[in-house]
DNA sequence: GGCCGATCGTTCGGGCCCGAACTATCTCCA
DNA sequence: TGGAGATAGTTCGGGCCCGAACGATCGGCC
């Protein structure tokens, strides 16, 4: 989905192996440029800020969650993050063994389980995100059209 | 990087944490549609065309490449796929052992190995790809300005 | 011919990732 | 009030994912 290949390139391999059958290739091209785009992207960012701070893309993604909206519902974070309970449950079963997150059960609601940074998960939050944020404008600065960009993908 | 707040909420809080430091929240907000996009879309083919094949993502990315340019070096699988040759490796050992492709070693270079797929391989995709398609086709169909997003991404 | 550095694919260890099954808890309503 | 169904988080099994280390092979240059 996502390589050195051009589109027309693709596109005629395709071609042969299907014949008649009708195919969309421009919708073929939206979804390989989204997860090219999004892979380097990705990429890009674990191996220049999250690696030297030993932190994987989700870790990182649940410290962010938690960093920014204070004491959270794991289930929120899940949300949040884009990724099933089970992946998060493990996740933070890491994080809290490096003592950047704390569990606590809910007072009000014995189902629920709050997460909340420690104080080293804090000032590694801190120290951290500026240098992400830093990154992410270094990248999205190659492309041409910021706005149509964020408005296109927020569909 | 992805969930059901507001952009303009987010803003909010993480201007918040960080107080005076500057930000780029165009940034932010590119990288984390950017991301919340291809994973929905990700998930939806998943469970909708993927899963009643009982194939991953990688896997079905894997057959792709073989299927569309025929025996394969390794390497090309990897670069065009995106993902490293350690992660092929493994995705290759289930493939083969589903009989869905096969592994050879090159007659000009011993270090190489060519990739092809079975008949059975073949056939799978005949019949998987324009399902795939047709679903990438109703997914971009919501999508205002297919020709923009395609561009943006490309950079 | 014979060594040296580069390249290829595999293996290994640790961590992410998900669906399904499970336990504990809560809510609702008869 | 008490049972049925919904919901939360964890566990489990299988598979993906990567960097690093490794053995095998190739190419070039003496």
């Amino acid at each position: 989905m996502a390589g050195p290949h051009t589109l027309a390139e693709t596109e005629r391999q395709v071609a042969d192996r299907l014949g008649d059958l009708t195919l969309d290739f421009e919708a073929m091209a939206v979804c390989s440029n989204l997860f090219r785009a999004a892979n380097a992207v990705r990429n890009h960012l674990e191996r220049s800020v999250l690696a030297p701070a030993d932190l994987t893309w989700t870790a990182f993604v649940v410290l962010w969650v938690v960093w920014i909206w204070g004491r959270v519902e794991t289930r929120t974070i899940a949300a949040e993050g884009g990724f099933s309970k089970a992946t998060l449950s493990g996740v933070l079963t890491t994080l809290e063994g490096r003592g950047l997150v704390e569990r606590s059960r809910s007072e009000t609601d014995g189902r629920l389980v709050d997460v909340a940074l420690t104080p080293a998960g804090e000032k590694l939050m801190r120290g951290l995100f500026p240098k992400f944020n830093a990154e992410e404008r270094a990248i999205t600065r190659h492309v041409d059209d910021l706005g149509s960009a964020a408005a296109v993908l927020r569909a």
